[in-house]
DNA sequence: TCTGGGGTCCTAGGACCC
DNA sequence: TCTGGGGTCCTAGGACCC
């Protein structure tokens, strides 16, 4: 436990609201709702003149409608609020190397990470008060609030304690009395069935939690949930700020206007998310081995099927080719609200979690930009007959046999098969074919039967 | 007036392997 | 002929967050 409020929080107030006020001089001081605006939309972000009528996010537009029909009511503009996002990430990174963004308008900032240490309360507040004028500035305007505490978890509840534009400082020591009068529900990961189940325990402030046996609250709310609980209620949080989080899944989805029962118009539909979930992917230079289907019916119940390749792709029709079979496997009953492409298990184009041995990965690692030399490959297939030259046999006069694993920007790589080290060794081999400028995928190529076969550990 | 879109993490059961 | 425990992977669903 640290012993100085070293770890911020900044949330920057009514982020999506306040970027639309600040580009549209006529909606300032006035209530502006920002979300799905159409039939079935809820509310992304209501600014606080939106707010006094009872406006809330999460709420049905239909909803916020007629609480406050005099409001702005706007689609969210995503390049704008990202664009400004970057420029109040930046302020926060001068400030600290270590900075953890949540979201567009979220961060923590790690303090004791930038060697400043040593600090009183007066001094986190100094710097927090210093760096929500450097946001107001990057931003054009935008107000944020800042909570410091010895823990993520501290920092999180105090940056909304005294919002909008505020600064709440949680001194050393204080943690556990801070907490204890609140209501459950403050802690991030307490949501509306946790806390119930809490309740039927008697239990509502984080006081009731405190008092609470470990193994009665692993009973009430499982074994991951209940212990971190239990840490969390003594204020007991080591989780560290973590700059880089790795991307886990990538997904599109969409919400109908009225519900769809047309098979060949989900298809379609289907077919144009696989391109859109293919295109971010690529962009983020990620490929993943399960695609993963998921349909809202019109009685709101909620369906996903997934199925796992044998290995990694990025391939828009290999995507719409896996969801495509997913939905035909889908009884559209009464209609779809919600149809939604996601791809997971991601992976680098060349991925090295396939290995089960550690220095074969390493060897994969280092074969992957060291490019041993030229090597001459089969006859080029057409790409729907299963992948240009993957999983086709080679031969190298020094390495001798082995097959295409995988194919992309100008390289292929080969996995040689010996006796004695299985997987054998992977090599990377310069080929000269203008097609090869992006990635390929061994798996990604593979036929139906094959998707959900998994190879468990040899020995 | 019904309930978005983008994610993360956890659980539980079954398959499969040693 | 009957009985296993441990581990990993995959699938489906649910809670939660912004």
């Amino acid at each position: 436990m640290r012993k100085e409020p070293s770890v911020l929080h900044v949330d920057l107030d009514a982020f999506f609201a306040a970027v639309e006020q600040r580009d549209k001089p006529s909606l300032r001081g006035k209530p502006v709702v920002v979300g799905g605006i159409g039939l079935r939309g809820v509310v992304s972000t209501a600014s606080y003149e939106a707010r006094k009528y009872g406006v809330r996010s999460a709420m049905s537009t239909a909803e916020a409608r007629s609480r406050c029909p005099h409001a702005a009511y706007l689609w969210p503009r995503f390049e704008v609020y990202r664009a400004t996002s970057q420029a109040v990430m930046a302020e926060m990174r001068a400030l600290s190397p270590l900075v953890e963004p949540l979201s567009l308008d979220e961060a923590f900032i790690d303090l004791a990470a930038a060697g400043l240490t040593g600090l009183t309360d007066d001094d986190v507040r100094a710097i927090s008060e210093d760096l929500k004028d450097a946001i107001r500035t990057a931003s054009g305007g935008l107000t944020a609030s800042v909570g410091a505490g010895t823990s993520k978890l501290i920092a999180k509840i105090a940056s909304d304690l005294d919002k909008p534009d505020g600064v709440v400082v949680v001194p050393a020591g204080t943690e556990a009395a801070f907490l204890a009068p609140m209501q459950v529900t403050v802690i991030p990961g307490v949501g509306p069935a946790t806390a119930q189940r809490l309740s039927m325990a008697g239990v509502r402030t984080v006081a009731d939690l405190q008092q609470l046996d470990e193994g009665e609250l692993v009973r009430q709310v499982g074994s991951a949930h209940g212990t971190s609980l239990h840490r969390m209620a003594i204020a007991a949080d080591d989780r560290p700020v973590v700059s880089d989080r790795e991307t886990k899944s990538v997904s599109v989805e969409d919400t109908f206007e009225v519900d769809i029962i047309d098979r060949a118009l989900l298809t379609a539909i289907a077919d144009r998310m696989a391109r859109r979930v293919s295109e971010r992917l690529q962009k983020a230079q990620l490929s993943g081995r399960t695609v993963t289907l998921k349909s809202r019916m019109h009685d709101f119940t909620t369906h996903t099927r997934s199925s796992t390749l044998a290995g990694p792709t990025d391939d828009p029709r290999v995507i719409a080719r896996v969801a495509r079979r997913l939905l035909d496997d889908t009884d559209l009953a009464g209609g779809i609200r919600l149809l939604g492409v996601g791809v997971s298990s991601l992976a680098d184009w060349i991925q090295d979690d396939l290995f089960t041995d550690s220095e074969a990965a390493e060897a994969a690692e280092a074969a992957q930009d060291q490019v041993v030399d030229v090597i001459e490959l089969p006859e080029r297939r057409s790409r729907d007959q299963g992948g240009y030259y993957t999983g086709q046999d080679v031969h190298h006069p020094d390495h001798g046999l082995g097959w295409v694993w995988g194919s992309g920007r100008g390289r292929v790589t080969v996995r040689f098969e010996t006796a004695e080290t299985p997987p054998g060794p992977v090599r990377t081999f310069a080929v000269d074919d203008p097609l090869l400028t992006k990635p390929v995928f061994a798996a990604a190529e593979q036929d139906a039967e094959a998707e959900t076969r998994h190879n468990g550990p040899n020995e």
